[in-house]
DNA sequence: CTTACGGCCTGGGTGC
DNA sequence: TGCACCCAGGCCGTAA
């Protein structure tokens, strides 16, 4: 499942190949998970490469827009099961291989997607602030002030809040339990009910994680790999998430999963103790 | 306005 | 062998 880190490690990688390159030829195979695919169609094909952006969990691939004529970019969600990645032309394309762009250094830009959660758009003109619909702001980029600010003025329980990307921007269900295991939050309690100094900690983890896992080039669980086909490493590093029945690393109780914001929630019913409200429902 | 929740999209894995 | 069912993340509609 791609969030913040996943697609942090393809943004990087498809930096180092992609700017530069041009696309010779486009094939697709489904195409519903592609707002208006005809555009695609008509533009990438003879595209030039010039850049790659992450913006939470979406890819924007830059496209130069030659003399004078407006910007276009590649917009990019891998959904949960997306992959996006450079291979050479020769070598077998998987399964569910739905797009596949031809570049002139014989190698191939394709898109592979088991579910088809993912999306994909071309923007034409100017990136506007509302083009991705609201986003909140970047975790590894807020500030401690700000981080505290977004969650205690808000009566959500913090797990909801930290999944809602227009709080925070490339957040998802791994790395909010993590995060929340880390500084000993449970996951069921409210923003508002935050103390200053459990948010100055949280806001520590969820640094501390992120960094990490980017370092450990992403979790892959059962379909993340990053542009080259290489799957990340972080998943043997979890404490909290997948890890049901077994044994807290910090205190040895049993983790333990519950659902909360409709979600999976993995935590240490030790180390992360429930508020009032979670305990009387 | 905020929050909670259910349903939908798809197909691999699991259990009967 | 087959088949119903669960689940994943994001998004949207509805209700309180």
């Amino acid at each position: 499942m791609p969030e913040l880190p996943e697609v942090e490690t393809v943004a990087r990688g498809l930096r180092e190949v992609l700017p530069g390159r041009r696309v010779v030829e486009v094939w697709f195979g489904k195409t519903d998970f592609i707002e208006q695919p005809e555009i695609l169609a008509e533009q990438l094909p003879r595209a030039l490469f010039c850049g790659v952006e992450r913006r939470g969990k979406n890819l924007l691939l830059a496209l130069d827009p030659g003399g004078g004529a407006e910007s276009r970019h590649l917009l990019v969600h891998l959904g949960m099961t997306g992959q996006l990645t450079v291979r050479h032309a020769d070598e077998i394309a998987p399964p569910h291989t739905h797009v596949v762009m031809r570049l002139d250094d014989g190698r191939e830009l394709r898109y592979t997607d088991i579910r088809r959660f993912g999306k994909m758009r071309l923007i034409i003109g100017p990136l506007a602030e509302s083009e991705l619909g609201e986003l909140g702001v970047e975790p590894l980029e807020t500030s401690p002030t700000e981080f505290a600010e977004r969650i205690h003025s808000r009566r959500a329980r913090i797990k909801a809040l930290l999944l809602d990307q227009t709080v925070f921007r490339g957040l998802g269900n791994i790395y909010t339990d993590e995060s929340l295991w880390r500084a000993r939050i449970h996951p069921a309690r409210l923003g508002s009910s935050l103390r200053a100094k459990e948010l100055q900690c949280l806001h520590a983890a969820v640094r501390r994680i992120l960094q990490d896992a980017i370092r450990l080039r992403g979790s892959s669980i059962s379909d993340y790999v990053d542009s080259a086909g290489e799957m990340g490493e972080y998943q043997g590093k979890h404490r909290a998430y997948g890890r049901e029945g077994q044994k807290c690393s910090r205190c040895a109780a049993r983790i333990r999963r519950i659902i909360v914001a409709g979600r999976s929630s993995y935590f240490c019913p030790r180390c992360q103790r429930a508020p009032r409200s979670a305990l009387t429902r």
